[in-house]
RNA sequence: GGCUUCAUAGCUCAGUUGGUAGAGCAGAGGACUGAAAAUCCUCGUGUCAGUGGUUCGAUUCCACUUGAAGCCA
């Protein structure tokens, strides 16, 4: 049985992922599933660039704007809702196009992750935050290399969130992290992915991401966030977003608005490299030229497609 | 015009009691399996403003030149 194939758009942050996606769906009768961690999230508009319905141009999206900022989400999340868009697509005969910056979550799906069942234990990662400042980091990190010698030489010393991942795993499962991700792969991935990553020469990306930072707090970046710390009291993972961060820490007077803006801009360029870096890894990938304008990125693309 | 201070990495600045120099930021590269817009690792040669002088040796001391800031006229 042949794979469907399935298109993925990806690529740095304000390099126009979206308007490529969106083009490309109207010429193959594809649908969008985002792979953004952020857009996720419903009345976070501003900060995250997501698209809005006109923007869209009635074509379908999926997982964007459908969680609550107080919700917690992860890449097993978007593993598990991700497959289940894809086959609702592809039961409707149409195209399933993956757009987005998120590489951890496209990787879950380029390389057919299996997460297990486990849930979510705000209880154990607590403690371990606990231990980790009464004992200090070291000592967590040399219980890692005694549950799980392979996986914790791969990390320093110093990242802690990998270190009480380790942990954590063991502790609820009892397993650890190695064993799991070799489990995690032991299923064949059911779509052939074609991966095109969309970029541009280095300064005039940097350029769009500042000018759309500027965009941002001119269209109301600042109120988004005051709205937002209103209505709800905490937020798992939805504040850790680019730009709401640091909007956070002006409303709590830390930083002044022109620190605070300087900030975002410098923080999204780190973000724009990092995604970079996760998208070389691949070697099937088509860099594309934003230079090059979207039609005739959308013509290599149709190009490559073989069905 | 006179006096004072300063001139070192893209930026802000340390420093060398004379043996050619190092931090932060910016920037670059990398890692990444349930928080990932997160988390973490690595990377610093630059006419030490210019020209002379003293010296075995000057970025460091001296003189002059240029530029900047401040003060006095």
């Amino acid at each position: 049985m042949l794979k469907p194939e399935i298109i993925v758009i990806c690529g740095p942050t304000a390099s126009g992922k979206t308007s490529l996606g969106i083009e490309l769906a109207k010429k193959i009768n594809g649908e969008i599933i985002s792979a953004d961690s952020m857009q996720i999230y419903k009345e976070m508009n501003i900060g995250t660039a997501k698209p809005s319905k006109e923007e869209q141009q009635n074509i379908e999206h999926y997982l964007l704007d459908f969680k609550s900022p107080d919700e917690r989400y992860s890449v097993a999340d978007f593993n598990k809702d991700a497959k289940i868009c894809i086959e609702e697509i592809l039961n409707k005969g149409k195209k399933p196009i993956i757009v987005g910056g998120t590489g951890l979550y496209i990787d879950s799906l380029i390389n057919g992750i299996a997460y297990k069942e486990i849930t979510y234990d705000e209880k154990v990662r607590k403690k371990l935050e606990k231990e980790a400042e009464e004992k200090g980091l070291e000592e967590l990190y040399l219980k890692a290399l005694e549950i799980d010698k392979e996986a914790t030489q791969k990390i320093s010393k110093n990242d802690k969130k990998r270190i009480l991942r380790i942990l954590e795993i063991y502790y609820q499962t009892g397993k650890t992290k190695t064993q799991l991700e070799k489990l995690s792969k032991e299923q064949p991935n059911p779509y052939n992915f074609k991966m095109y990553a969309l970029n541009w020469d280095r300064n005039i990306l940097y350029d769009r991401i500042n000018k759309r930072v500027d965009i941002m707090i001119k269209e109301g970046l600042i109120e988004e966030v005051k709205q937002l710390k209103e209505k709800y009291n905490h937020f798992p993972t939805a504040m850790q977003g680019l730009g709401y961060k640091e909007v956070v820490e002006y409303l709590e007077g830390k930083i002044d608005k022109e620190e605070m803006i300087e900030k975002i801009k410098k923080e999204t360029r780190h973000y724009a490299k990092r995604q970079l870096t996760w998208f070389r890894r691949y070697e099937q990938i088509t860099w594309l030229e934003g230079s090059c304008g979207i039609q005739n990125n959308l013509t290599i693309i149709l190009e490559g497609k073989s069905n």
